[in-house]
DNA sequence: CTTTAATTGTCACCTGTGTGACAGTCATTA
DNA sequence: TAATGACTGTCACACAGGTGACAATTAAAG
């Protein structure tokens, strides 16, 4: 890639905002650069493993969601949702063993990419980019820790709850309606919102309806707001089951 | 630790088989044993994860299991079961972000430590540590997605499937008997079973039961053994369910 | 403006599996 | 050798949530 193009700037802006380079030294972040070319997928691309063998892409714009799907039942799971500056398929990066994932353009999207081997040889030529690869990696862990914790132990009610919970903006203060929006998760399908949770559409559809006639949701023209979030966060902690009267369900069991 | 315990010994015997620290360099090795000291724990304790924010461990005989609890319903399910050569949550040494998680010893354990201060000082010293350091994330990340798989797009009776495949020990060509014992899984409690499938134990039983009266599982005094690879690899492929005939079910719907 | 496609909103039905309960077995300690 | 405790084996029951189906809405295409 050309240093000169308004594309290279765009990334450089992009890329420093990432975790995975920010604060990074521009003369390693320039070198590594003029190795990437350009790549853009178009919103709905499925693309196929084999790909990522071969090279290893970095997400510049729109989102990516990296799915698997269960051939019998057709239903499928995110693993997870990717956004600006996230690597695509870290995993087939840090070792070579099989992995079967279905990476999907959410959006229309570019990236940059690089020869896998290319980039391996480039980190093992930058350990100081360990201070950022080891901590991202980390952080990867833990979402794909929270995705099986949920699953195992939380119903779906609860599952989507903390979904949305875990991609509410920080609010703007000067903002005056007290409505949160959402990052990264803003704008999703019913579908796509299900995959992520584990559920069917249905399901989801079903609490989310749940939740707008209670108030908690807004959705205006497939944008969805958060109103209440204390509220939601009760739900997030399944303290809808054992509503304080159990007692009532079976009081003289004996 | 002193280089003349019997256990350092141990120690290097135990790591060089590991797949973080096999093939290193002698020196490198050494240079990192004498900075940790020996802990055991007995069979059952339970950690708190305050632990490892100041102590990174590294298992060295025995099996830790990591858990999560749902405090509201009581269950919980296992992240990872961890043997031998294993570093005890690698997520908090790759970064310090809150990190829930309740490690327990399932056999009578030990291991060797650092202040994770160390921990991490020594991998920035030792940058060809990533060799072996990153290709070990990678797995870890695909045994995390595994589970949150299996969770979101499998019934409990394929999980178990599936889990007991993953852990079948290579077939010793002069043990005449065709059974094949497991690695790391062995002898677990249903009840430990059940926290890794993310179910509850009477339901692992009756799949476990169900296995064994078409033989395809023994069981002596504690000690499981697989029979039939093959027809539990048909379980894990789900194809007991659409057994071929979901005709007879519905067959003149319209 | 139609027409087509895609997404949403609903609902009745069925099933996997979690729950609580209790008896049976095995092992370990007194 | 009795006894305490820890697992295992089973079962009836209830219900969360997945399934298929269809109408209603909205967006995109013609």
């Amino acid at each position: 890639m050309k240093r000169d193009q308004i594309y290279y700037a765009h990334c450089k802006t992009v890329l420093y905002q990432s975790s995975l380079f920010k604060g990074l030294d521009e003369n390693i972040l320039d070198d590594m650069l003029t190795m990437f070319r350009r790549d853009t997928w178009r919103r709905g691309t499925q693309l196929n493993a084999e790909m990522f063998q071969e090279r290893f892409y970095l997400l510049i714009n729109g989102r990516v969601e990296i799915i698997r799907v269960n051939p019998q039942s057709g239903r499928s799971i995110t693993l997870s949702l990717l956004g600006p500056g996230d690597g695509i398929d870290v995993v087939t990066l840090l070792n070579n063993n099989p992995h079967e994932i279905q990476p999907v353009a959410i959006d229309d999207v570019s990236l940059i990419s690089v020869p896998i081997k290319d980039a391996r040889d480039w980190i093992d030529r930058h350990p100081e980019f360990n201070r950022n690869f080891l901590p991202y990696l980390g952080e990867q862990m833990r979402k794909l820790e929270d995705l099986s914790t949920d699953l195992a132990l939380h119903d779906t009610m609860t599952r989507l709850a903390r979904l949305i919970l875990r991609h509410v903006k920080p609010h703007h203060p000067q903002s005056l309606d007290n409505k949160y929006s959402l990052t990264l998760i803003h704008d999703l399908h019913d579908e796509s919102l299900a995959r992520m949770v584990g559920s069917v559409r249905q399901v989801v559809n079903r609490h989310l309806q749940h939740w707008r006639k209670q108030g908690i949701l807004h959705k205006q023209n497939f944008h969805t707001e958060v109103c209440e979030l204390e509220q939601l966060q009760q739900y997030a902690d399944d303290s809808h089951l054992s509503p304080m009267s159990p007692s009532v369900k079976n009081s003289h069991k004996k």
